[in-house]
RNA sequence: UGAGGAGUGGUGAAACGGCAUCACGCCUGGCUCUGGACCAGGUUUUCCAGGUUCGAAUCCUGGCUCCUCAGCCA
């Protein structure tokens, strides 16, 4: 059973909790807001969804499902510029598919606008916030750095009324952008760079994804997110550990303006995953740039990557309760996601045989033109699950290149000459010659003879020591195109790679193998976009969504099989 | 050289003054009609230096290292 359903780390549960389950914890318990907890996932618009945002996704509503709380979806739409609709829809599809449900808790600050207005004006009458007329460069300036202080704005005093009149036309749209700015009035000496009179709103004259051209004046996000946390009467407003430093004017603004029960913030370390980039800025610049084919690329560290190749919701969130949640920046090893994600799928994908690289097999001792149809269940015996399909057994058989080996090494368990090996749920064959191509002298194909009599048979003396290999019957053969992705950098941390060097210099060739003329067996020419299965000594793959569809079957590997064998290899050789 | 955070095996986390634990990885062995899964065993850890204490990853003092902040982005 996945995390999600079963996950033990439950309020007096005995397990441990996360810092932030511990303090959500201890406000239920003393009363703080009366028992509710709220909480939020707010992200903006402007870009899709990756494991990242999976990681806060599911913080936030699983600390809102743990606790008997709810979860808000809001959108932080503050900046018309960047904002589309296209991705309200795409973040909204990435949040349902992951498993999480607002129900009817959709929110979008832009919908504030007119109260957030009105926070402004009382603001501005309590003497709390002024209409500075400095340009950008000289607010710059005046902000000081961090071992200098700023310097207080000449506009600073202005009178509340002389505020009031100015706001009330920044407004209405007497001002061309950058004219002026509304700021707080809190400390331009403050040793938290962040306090020294935040902006609070800017003039935009943009046409808003939600608003269109109804506003001109927009609030920035240090004012518009504690402000909308508190309208929606969110009780822990949790967010990533860059706005550490922002949490003063989040406890300026509130302590101001919702002085009782009012939201708190709570900052944890975001993730970072090994072999790839997690900002915003350079997975759309690997999309514009071409060098992936999209959002939605099965290499790409997001939702709909990871959708597209294959990953189940189930696995991220095992994922994500595997890596667990803190305040120390960190960077996860690429196996735990992989093997959260194989932890699923094997439960979950029926085996299949697939010829990624065939080799072709005459069974010289099978009648030419007879068919068998041998049955093979779809599940190993350690699976507690049903089911079979036929698989056509024919004189000529396809097997994978790789399990042949003229020469092998003394601990090879495949097919050599003069050995055996099983043909998995069908008869062990025995390689009496090797086909050569003349001209290179390469092993073009093998003929074999079989044992009649080893039909679901156990393997008995030196048979014991060898494996059984997929094959499919080669006049039943369906043709299938295979993709075989990998991490799509070949360095750690190709964000903090330096010397001169872009991070997509890092981009691992290697990255996207497209294997085609690929062999699978019959059962799977009617598979639909999606289907997962494990082909079997390989690694689980999916019907490609975009791609595939019957009679042109294109398979994605979501992650291959642990392989004891292949790094054994590499450490003898 | 300001302020705010953070340092526990190879990686991510737990232990909240009392035997450093879990997952992943790695190594052995077992089992297996998948060199998968599963089972058993093993490997490796408290940033440094002092101090308090019967006892310190935990408390105190002083260092060191790393991250964040000088957008009219979020």
């Amino acid at each position: 059973m996945p995390a999600f359903e079963s996950d033990p780390r439950v309020p007096g549960g005995g397990e441990p909790l996360d810092f932030i389950r511990e303090i959500v914890k201890r406000d239920k318990l003393s009363g703080l807001y009366g028992g509710r907890v709220v909480t939020r996932f707010p992200p903006e618009p402007n870009g899709y969804l990756h494991i990242g945002h999976a990681k806060s996704i599911c913080l936030n509503f699983g600390v809102a499902r743990d606790f008997g709380g709810v979860c808000h979806l809001r959108f932080d739409d503050t900046n018309p510029e960047t904002e589309d609709m296209k991705y309200v829809e795409s973040i909204m599809r990435d949040v349902r598919w992951l498993g999480f449900d607002w129900q009817d808790r959709l929110f979008f600050a832009s919908d504030y606008f007119e109260q957030l207005y009105g926070f402004a004006v009382r603001l501005i009458r309590d003497g709390k916030a002024y209409v500075d007329s400095l340009n950008e460069e000289e607010i710059r300036r005046y902000r000081g750095g961090v071992t200098e202080p700023g310097r207080e704005s000449p506009y600073r005093g202005r009178s509340v009324e002389e505020n009031l009149d100015l706001f009330a036309r920044m407004r209405a749209g007497e001002f061309p952008d950058g004219a002026h700015v509304l700021r707080a009035k809190c400390d331009m000496a403050a040793s938290n760079m962040k306090m020294r009179d935040p902006l609070l709103y800017r003039i935009r004259h943009a046409t808003h994804y939600r608003r269109g051209g109804k506003w001109c004046l927009y609030p920035m996000y240090d004012f518009a997110h504690p402000l909308s946390d508190a309208i929606e009467n969110v009780t822990h407003s949790i967010c990533t550990l860059e706005f550490e430093n922002n949490r003063a004017i989040y406890d300026w603004l509130l302590d101001n303006l919702f002085p009782s029960q009012r939201p708190h913030q709570y900052e944890f370390a975001r993730l970072n995953l090994d072999y790839t980039v997690m900002s915003k800025r350079k997975l759309l610049a690997l999309v514009e740039e071409g060098l992936v084919s999209g959002w939605d690329d099965p290499r790409m560290p997001t939702i709909a990557g990871m959708r597209r190749r294959g990953y189940t919701p189930e696995g991220i969130r095992l994922f994500a309760a595997r890596i667990g949640v803190d305040k120390a920046n960190s960077r996860v090893s690429m196996e735990l996601l992989e093997n959260a994600i194989r932890d699923d799928l094997n439960a979950l994908a029926p085996r299949v045989m697939a010829v990624l690289r065939p080799l072709k097999v005459t069974i010289t001792n099978y009648p030419e033109g007879k068919v068998e149809w041998l049955d093979a269940p779809y599940w190993p015996r350690d699976i507690d699950k049903g089911g079979s399909r036929k698989v056509p057994l024919s004189r000529e058989v396809v097997i994978e290149q790789t399990d042949f080996l003229e020469n092998p090494p003394a601990d090879w368990i495949r097919l050599r000459p003069g050995g055996e090996v099983r043909l998995r749920s069908a008869y062990f064959i025995r390689c009496e010659e090797v086909e050569r191509d003349p001209a290179t002298g390469d092993a073009v194909g093998l003929r074999c003879t079989y044992d009649p009599d080893s039909l679901g048979k156990p393997a008995k003396g030196a048979r014991k020591k060898t494996t059984a290999v997929q094959w499919v019957s080669a006049a039943h053969a369906v043709k299938a195109e295979v993709r075989l992705y990998d991490r799509l950098f070949s360095v750690a941390d190709p964000e903090s790679a330096g010397d001169g060097k872009s991070f997509t210099d890092f981009l691992n060739p290697g990255s996207a193998e497209i294997v085609r003329g690929c062999l699978v067996e019959p059962s799977l020419a009617g598979s639909s976009p999606g289907e997962r299965f494990q082909f079997l000594r390989h690694g689980y793959f999916v019907a490609d969504e975009g791609d595939s569809r019957p009679g042109a079957l294109v398979f994605n590997r979501i992650v291959d099989l642990k392989d004891r064998y292949r790094k054994h290899l590499g450490k003898t050789d």
